[in-house]
DNA sequence: TGACTGACCAACA
DNA sequence: CTGTTGGCCAGTC
């Protein structure tokens, strides 16, 4: 049986902070690693998003170190991705997003 | 049980 | 600039 250890709950770590995207902005996959602990589980970040099935994290507001859309792939439509950033008022360019102005730095703790 | 895969990132040739 | 390699963790076959 899995216990509660924070160690095994690096899902659940990215799910937090997923979660507390703001509206309008958004962040990285490295972000988030590196929030948790260090880069190199960037990999984690996106595999826990795929692996479970929550609609209620806003998947789209995570992008990859290039603001592009890696992850629009997995999505139900390849534009849906895209459509949601639009909607909270997030302007694409070159079909990429400028973190520059949307980028959210997430908190290690609440 | 062991090996492969995967929504990433960074360094190196 | 492109291609390859190493690194991390969990899930699936």
């Amino acid at each position: 049986m899995k216990e509660f250890s924070e160690k095994n709950d690096y899902f659940n770590n990215v799910y937090k902070i997923v979660a507390k995207i703001p509206k309008g902005k958004v962040t990285t996959y490295g972000l988030i690693a590196e929030t948790l602990g260090n880069k190199k589980k960037s990999r984690i970040v996106g595999y826990a998003l795929n692996a479970v099935v929550d609609t209620k994290l806003p998947c789209h507001r995570v992008v990859n170190r290039n603001g592009e859309l890696s992850g629009s792939i997995h999505f139900p439509t390849p534009t849906l991705m895209r459509e949601l950033l639009e909607k909270e008022g997030i302007k694409f360019i070159d079909n990429k997003v400028p973190l520059e102005k949307y980028l959210w730095k997430p908190k290690a703790k609440s």
